[in-house]
DNA sequence: CTTTCTGCAAACGATTTGCAGCAGC
DNA sequence: GCTGCTGCAAATCGTTTGCAGAAAG
């Protein structure tokens, strides 16, 4: 196996999960899988699409479970679904991009003179009100190619 | 009248209403200046305390009209409850700081330098993607220094 | 066997909506 | 008066939780 990204990828979650005193079950395979094969952010219905049988609520409880051990990061654009990513370390560090119109969401790179200039912006406001910067987030927010020719 | 900041913002408010064909009530311009009044998004827990008497539904329904006329700017951080600001025009432009732990959202000016270097990755993003940028955000998450002791 | 997971159905909480009466023009 | 606005209560919708049985170790 030239690629084995996505075996890394379970070994990780399973690793992460014993951590915390938890199973690496098939529900919970099929979630890290379906986000591992994904290359932007999934909302639970594209989730439950990609596992097969899996209870809503299973789910849910899952991925909350899955971001408490560090491997899911649970994320709120604007309307008001929450979508699910990979954890960062297990991505890279990348932004999004999002449509105002169906919510679509797109993972990308920033180049790294911003992310310079971000970091240095966090530190200021670390110094200035005694806040304890975790990460960032840049957005960029519009309209997709897809729902533009629908602009009238 | 030395500075006419709220009476200005009424005025803009109102006229933005009556474009759409709305009323500028009592109601929308407690809300209105609620907003005006603080320099942080505010929930509607918070939009309540601040106006004496109104029905929730009414501070959803108004707040929705407002955000329609683009008077308001209605924003969801990390927690499931959302939160309003003035529409960006009335309040110049600037980003938020967001403590996970508390929810508390604090407004901050980004220095120029990293203003240029959004827009440069926003522009690139619509070359490459065919994506109409619409605006930005940059938010910095973390602790913010009430919930920083509470850490242990 | 014991503990954790699972699906189902019921519960929740933020937000939305239907409706009848009140208010602005 | 007509139309839009309001409060109230009921409905919605994404998400969470209680529970009894199934599965992992």
């Amino acid at each position: 196996m030239i690629d084995d990204r996505l075996g890394e990828l379970h070994r990780t979650a399973d690793e992460r999960l014993r951590r915390d005193g938890q199973r690496y079950t098939a529900n919970r395979r099929a979630l890290v899988g379906a986000l591992g094969d994904s290359d932007r952010p999934l909302s639970m219905g594209e989730l439950l699409e990609r596992s097969e049988g899996m209870a809503q609520s299973s789910a849910y409880r899952n991925l909350a479970i899955l971001e408490e051990a560090g491997v899911v990061h649970r994320l709120v654009t604007s309307d008001d679904t929450a979508r699910y990513e990979l954890a960062e370390d297990l991505t890279g560090h990348h932004h999004h991009v999002i449509c105002d119109t169906c919510g679509s969401v797109l993972d990308v790179d920033a180049p790294p003179e911003l992310e310079r200039g971000v970091h240095a912006f966090a530190d200021a406001v670390a110094t200035t009100h005694g806040f304890v910067v975790a990460h960032h987030r840049i957005d960029l927010v519009g309209t997709c190619a897809a729902c533009t020719p629908n602009r009238h």
